[in-house]
Parts: structure tokens; sequence; C-alpha cells
DNA sequence: AATAATTTTTAGATTTACCTAAAAATAAAA
DNA sequence: TTTTATTTTTAGGTAAATCTAAAAATTATT
């Protein structure tokens, strides 16, 4: 049994793993917002605990129990963010926060129920994959939007930035989740794209482009 | 802001003084099953923090915000109780530890939205009150079943004891909240007593019919 | 390869929530 | 009103999770 903070470090290296091998000291107290000298500490617990490898100096790695660990908070995480947008009704921005309590609540059987009540979604509110009680994922295929071509067209299927002003910015623009979008046009001047959607035409920086995930249904 | 701890000696403290005025140590050790020093240790931070008044020797009350946050507890406890009940599919015997960790999640906006979504109920599954969120609690006028003579009758609206095998044992006898039941006997050598349900006759230990609140509908 | 910069770890403290054992205060009984 | 029993508090200590400051190891740069 992991206290709240465990949980939330194997998270933490959880997600920092999926873009580098070893994860670093330096990262992960970025992450969590705390000094290296604690991560260290904790570090050498969650090693003695057989949740992680631990190499002095060379960063960490998840064990197969760790890791296990480390995907089921994952799952709690993103259904109690669908529970929260598509039961009570809150907006894609506002769910972050109260997920990452409640992925804390101990219950096998609780976050079963709550999947089969949500009818076994694939996604949660932002597009990430939710792994079923076995842990698989979905395999999903995204394409960053700034990667499309002029006249590449697709589905928004999800972001890769979680912010609230990020994705509040997004609702106002009308890119949500679902949405049919085609590449009308790239500005030389900023490499700022223009959108079309079904009723109107939107132009965003290379910064948000970056930054959304599309389901690509065939070229032009 | 608390910590889980302290909302849950706060809950404590406020359910104990439904019974006495001034609360005391050795009572919250015990249902807090902790030591007496732990408790003394505990009560002199919350009233440094102005949650309760206490003077030593003498036991404890709860202040206005120390109530308040309790009441807001409690409130919280019992709509998610509701939740699991309604929504997920719980038996009412299996919901109260997850709600003890659930009460814990802090978001005003959250159970707002819950008790929306559960449709502002009044009671939770066992039949305690749900205080809205202005904090009041619906009155409710329970008996208690022991106290109902031979005739009386009456809806079984609640229940004073929450542990697993009486819940179990009940929902196996029938007698579920709702229940319309009459007292058809009292037994003179044990005092057990007879109940007559819709479709059936059951007999219940005078210990049982301590802990079955019924709101009576008129005598015979 | 030596020096400098960066990253990581250790040493030593602090805070929170506990504990045990002993002392002090209060309440009950003789 | 002593004596005894019960309740409560204090004293002193532990474990978890954090911190700062300083030392050590690794990596990058002359
Ligand atoms: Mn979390
Ligand atoms: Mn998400
Ligand atoms: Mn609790
Ligand atoms: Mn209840």
């Amino acid at each position: 049994m992991q206290s709240h903070t465990e949980e939330n470090y194997l998270k933490t290296i959880y997600h920092l793993a999926e873009k580098t091998v070893n994860v670093q000291t330096n990262a992960i107290a970025e992450q969590m917002q705390t000094k290296p000298a604690s991560v260290t500490d904790m570090i050498k617990k969650l090693a003695e605990k057989g949740l992680i490898d631990y190499v002095k100096y060379q960063g960490v790695t998840l064990t197969e129990t760790g890791k296990n660990t480390a995907i089921d908070i994952v799952r709690k995480h993103r259904l109690w963010e669908v529970f929260l947008v598509d039961k009570l009704n809150f907006k894609w921005d506002e769910v972050h926060d109260v997920a990452e309590e409640l992925e804390h609540i101990k219950s096998i059987e609780l976050i079963e129920r709550l999947d089969e009540f949500l009818g076994f979604p694939k996604a949660d509110p932002h597009g990430d994959p939710i792994p079923d009680k076995e842990r698989r994922f979905a395999k999903t295929q995204f394409i960053k939007l700034i990667e499309l071509k002029v006249g590449d067209s697709g589905t928004i299927t999800g972001v890769s930035q979680h912010s609230s002003p990020f994705l509040k910015h997004l609702e106002k623009l009308g890119l949500t989740l679902g949405k049919q979008i085609e590449v009308s046009d790239v500005t030389d001047f900023d490499g700022s794209v223009e959108i079309r959607l079904s009723d109107k035409q939107v132009n965003i920086s290379r910064e948000v482009a970056k930054h959304i995930l599309i389901s690509s249904n065939g070229k032009n």
C-alpha cells in the first residue's frame, strides 16, 4: 500500500519515462514542484520497496510492479476526469486538480464500477487513452496538427497540453475533441496555421498547433 | 485548510457532541482508534486553529467554524454514499469505508454538482439526513423500533448502527429502508419483536430492534 | 587531461501524526 | 476526608515527507 505521495512520484516517473529511458532526479523534482534532495529521499524508499530500479547518479526506471501501480493511478485519474465531465458537467479545463485527488482513493471495486457506469470509455476528456483493468491501452495513432500539410484533414482527438488557459483558448476557437478540421493555409511569416472547421475558419499560432493531436483520416 | 486527520477528528467530535456536551479525550481516542495522548496533541492543535474550545481536563466543544467544517464533511460523506449506492450499485453495507476517503476531497464545486447530479437527496443509504449546502438538516422524526407497542406501525427510515454484519442481517430479513412494518408481537421471554411486513413475518432480537429507526405513521 | 558547470547525494533540521511510560488532575469509593 | 480509581496531560521518542546548505559525482568545456 502506497501513500498519496509515493503514488504521485510513481505517476510522475511513469510519464517522464515516456520521454527518456532513465528518469533523472532533477526532472522528477521539477515535475513534482519539490527539491532534488527530497526526490533522492523518496527514490531510495521506492527502490527499497521494489517499485523502481535505482543506481546512484544514474536516474531511475520503474519495475514491473512500479509500472503497474503507475498505470492503475493513470487509469483512475482519467476515469474520474470522464466522470467529472460527462456526469457532473465540468469543463475539460476544470477537472485536473480534482482528479489529482480522486486518483488516490483506494478501492478496486469502486474503479471497476465507475468504469462500467461510464460505459468503459477509451479516452479521457483530453483524448488521453484510458487503460482497461488489465492495464491494456487501446493503441492510438496521433499526428500533431503542426505536422499536417495544407489540404490535410482529420479529427481533433487529443491535446498534449492540459493547462486551463490553453484548453479555454481552444474551447473559444471551437477546437474541441471530435471536431473535423482541415488545414487551409500555413502563413509564411509566422508559421501560424489556418484551420477550416465545418462552419468557420480560425487561425492558430504554431505553439497552439503543436499541442493539438489529430487522428488523420487520409490526405486531401 | 485541514488535513484528513484533522477533518476526521472534527467529524468524530461532532458526532460525539450529539450525546454529551463536552466531548472527552478518551471518547475521541476510542472512536478514532488511537491513544488518549495523541488526542491531546491534536486537540491542542485544533484549539490553536480556533476549531474547538478546549479547557484542560474538561473536554472540548466545537466552535462555529469547527462545527461548520464538520457538517461539510458529514455532507460530503453522505452524498458520496448515495452516489455509491444509487449510481454504482454498491450495497448499503459496502459504502462506508470508501466514503470515509471520498469525504476528504477538497472541492466545493464538486460536491455541489454531485448533489445536483444525485437530485439533492435528503438522506443517505442508512437514512441519515444530508445537510444542504447552507448546512441545514431536514428535520426528521424517528422512533426506535424497540419503543413501538404491539399494533404500532410505521416505515423503516433509518438505522443507528452501520456495521456491515448488522446491515447484511437486515437485508436478509427484508428490513430495508422504505419498508412498511407493523409490530405484531413482543415476546415476553427475551423481548424479541415480531414484525409484520407486507408479504411476510419476521422475528428480531431486542438488540436489532434498538437500531432500527421508524417514522411512525400513526398508531394502530 | 584539467577545469568548470551541472547534477545528485548527504548531513542535519523541521513538521505532522503518532507512540509509550510516567506524572498530574479529577472523580469515585471507602 | 483520605484513599483509590479513572481520566488526562506531559515528557520524550519514532517515522514520513519535506527543507537548506554543503559535499561528492558526473558531464561538458576549454
Ligand atoms: Mn495525485
Ligand atoms: Mn486528462
Ligand atoms: Mn474520513
Ligand atoms: Mn451513512
